[in-house]
DNA sequence: TGCAGTAAGCTGTCTGACAGGTAACGGTCG
DNA sequence: CGACCGTTACCTGTCAGACAGCTTACTGCA
């Protein structure tokens, strides 16, 4: 007779909880394929069902998705549901954006470390070489998320990093006019030079300016008050 | 021999699709069972592991939960999925609340319309005269809430909620003391009237205040510095 | 060497079955 | 007549095996 082997209560939440676990910490990397079913099946201990299901959890959360005779892909570390980026315009992501940021400014004059002060330099100083937009823009990146690590708060990264993101997938976290290339690098030094000195204020001030001034950018094309696009409220 | 009637492609998504339809449409309104998987099966025209997959997405989603041995329900009518994965210490949320709060309640002030103050209210008017502690945290949540939703950005709305979720998972958010009573709800009424007066600068320093005193509460058992707790930095 | 055909591997789907939990119904006993 | 207990039906959770359709890569033939 057949003998189940201890099924364990919530085997597909499990495998879905350790898959999740392996694509956020950069075990299966984004663009890469997966094992195939059967392999997961086998190395996890269940069976093939139970894998498909976890698999159709991560394409639900938009971690992964599978091509036919082909294999699984994981296409972004991090949960990417469609409604989270349609719901809020890039007004609102943008006024949350300084919620976190200029606090983080803050927090990094406060409690940084040599180390942090080092690796932000490091970063200004590949801007400042840097021709090719694309990669200035991922230095960019880099730059707001090393004094989001430098705040020590790592919820802060995170929010730091996401919120981005759901910038750059409404691509307007991206081509900056040429124009601004000078007055983002002052803009920088000066979060930069604020955080050296252990300066909260003049930190958070700083980077104040710096995103009023990019957000300022876009200004002309798509002006809408957050207020205005509030969702409807009812109850 | 068998066959396959038309095995169109992408059946999983398919009923995952409709299902999410109906969910949101009210067809399928939260708290009530869904059909079982077999009748799911028998009305969509798929065989029951279909219907199974996209049952485990819907659950990725935060829309259903199935138990074993009754059903499965809506829990949901709107994808709820946590924004904020991964452990952080209540040290980092908390200081990661205030960066968000603080600014929500300032921009209450600014846009709070009528109904919000109606709303905000009648949450006070129910707290003061609700005794059970787990119906006062519950309420407190939503006077929280409220204000998030009074700044007019839903992104604000979700890390508000967010936030306390990952605090009542550390069980820090409820068992207020009792002493705390008269006192919180001194300092909510001061937060709803700067609001009500549209006073940004008295609304955030009310929340400041709040925030302060609540998190002092629990500063006797667990001192922790979020400097302290920073995560290890390597690269 | 070039190309076509085949084989292997993968996802997508179906069938059928068993294990274990839950709830409701009915029968038996006090 | 009422309370308690066992049976039964239903549901989710899991497994095994199989076939269809697609893609890739290899192999053999021209």
């Amino acid at each position: 007779m057949r003998l189940h082997v201890v099924p364990r209560k919530g085997a597909v939440a499990d495998v879905l909880a350790k898959l999740q676990a392996q694509i956020a910490k950069g075990t299966y990397k984004p663009d890469t394929r997966l094992p195939s079913e059967s392999e997961l099946g086998k190395s996890f201990g269940v069976s093939r069902p139970v894998v498909r299901e976890a698999l159709m959890s991560l394409q639900a959360l938009g971690l992964t998705t599978s091509q036919t005779g082909i294999g699984t892909f994981v296409v972004s570390d991090r949960v990417r549901v469609p409604l989270l980026l349609g719901r809020y315009s890039p007004a609102h992501v943008r006024e949350v954006r300084r919620c976190v940021e200029i606090p983080a400014a803050r927090l990094a004059a406060e409690r940084r470390s040599a180390r942090d002060v080092g690796e932000i330099a490091g970063i200004l100083a590949r801007m400042d070489e840097a021709d090719n937009p694309a990669r200035r823009n991922l230095l960019d990146a880099s730059f707001h998320i090393a004094i989001a690590h430098s705040s020590g708060n790592p919820l802060i990264v995170k929010l730091v990093e996401d919120l981005r993101g759901v910038l750059e997938e409404h691509s307007l976290a991206v081509a900056r006019a040429p124009y601004r290339r000078r007055a983002a690098s002052e803009e920088h030094r000066a979060i930069y030079e604020a955080i050296v000195e252990c300066d909260p204020d003049g930190a958070a001030a700083a980077m104040d300016a710096h995103l009023a001034a990019a957000e300022r950018t876009f200004a002309e094309s798509s002006s809408q008050d957050p207020k205005d696009t509030r969702e409807a409220k009812s109850k």
